[in-house]
DNA sequence: CCGATTTTGACATTGCACTTGTCAAAATGA
DNA sequence: TCATTTTGACAAGTGCAATGTCAAAATCGG
């Protein structure tokens, strides 16, 4: 019983650390931006690019899970600074494919492995088992926030 | 070597689940606020001034991490709502302290328990330990993130 | 006690990250 | 072919803040 409220009190409290969580993160990579102009939102243009290969501005907001008119712009920010361009889409005629430049491909790998080695410092002081733990637990907490949103209506 | 990368990547994925996890947290407390006339940030409110009891505009704000000028917007929408109210602050005169009403403490407990309730379902998921480590992880992981931060400044 | 500095509330402005709505051209599907 | 959907472009609005400024009041150092 006393157990149980403390399981409930420390989920409670990992819950509400993701906006700390959120803030520190997204500090980190905004200044691992200096001096490259990208901002923030292009970064991640980039990224998904790169994570998941070229592919239409609405495929990109369905992966960002934002609206396709932000994204859109978004993607014209980041076309406008060279780092992606765009591609005949042959399977729709009016919404061309983006595609990484050399140099915003080179660009977002020298980001990308410049971040992973904050987070293979970081990674040093934690066991593989924990960080897997951890992982586990917010998956399965999002997955259960998630369920329990909206069920009202 | 390899288990290093896969550690990094972990924890990279578990950072930018921060976002979705936020959402997903503030969406629930959205749907429980249904009804009760408290808006998030003033729900924000409430729960410091239950949790460490009545205290000032600028001592919230320290609290909360966000400038005074803002809580001081959040704080006077929750007074004209009444679930709190102020008192004469001895410590000084132009600063009154913030305390619940009794309709404000009424309303907050009752909303924490409905939240503590969800905390308790989605805990039957996951043993102590593992939301013991995740939490430790978190921590750990935001103070990383934040000592890394700004230090080329 | 006094003058300098700090704190506080109030108000105004601005920025950012989006959402929402609308339109027309184009594409798709029945 | 014709109704429906998709897409890009554009306009407006929203929510959550940060930032700047002011004046009254409070505090602090001598």
């Amino acid at each position: 019983m006393h157990n149980v409220n403390m399981k409930a009190e420390q989920l409670h409290q990992l819950i509400w650390m993701s906006r700390p969580l959120m803030q520190a993160a997204e500090g980190c990579v905004e200044d691992g931006l200096t001096g490259t102009n990208l901002t923030v939102r292009m970064r991640a243009v980039l990224e998904i690019l790169h994570k998941y290969g070229e592919q239409t501005v609405p495929e990109l907001a369905a992966r960002l899970d934002i609206q396709r008119q932000y994204v859109q712009i978004m993607c014209n920010e980041t076309l406008a600074s060279g780092f992606i361009e765009q591609r005949p889409n042959p399977r729709h005629k009016r919404s061309p494919i983006l595609t990484l430049t050399n140099q915003g491909s080179a660009l977002i790998e020298d980001i990308l492995s410049k971040e992973m080695q904050i987070m293979q410092e970081m990674s040093e002081d934690l066991s593989t088992e924990d960080i897997a733990t951890a992982l586990k637990v917010i998956l399965s907490v999002v997955d259960g926030l998630k369920k329990r949103t909206g069920e009202r209506k």
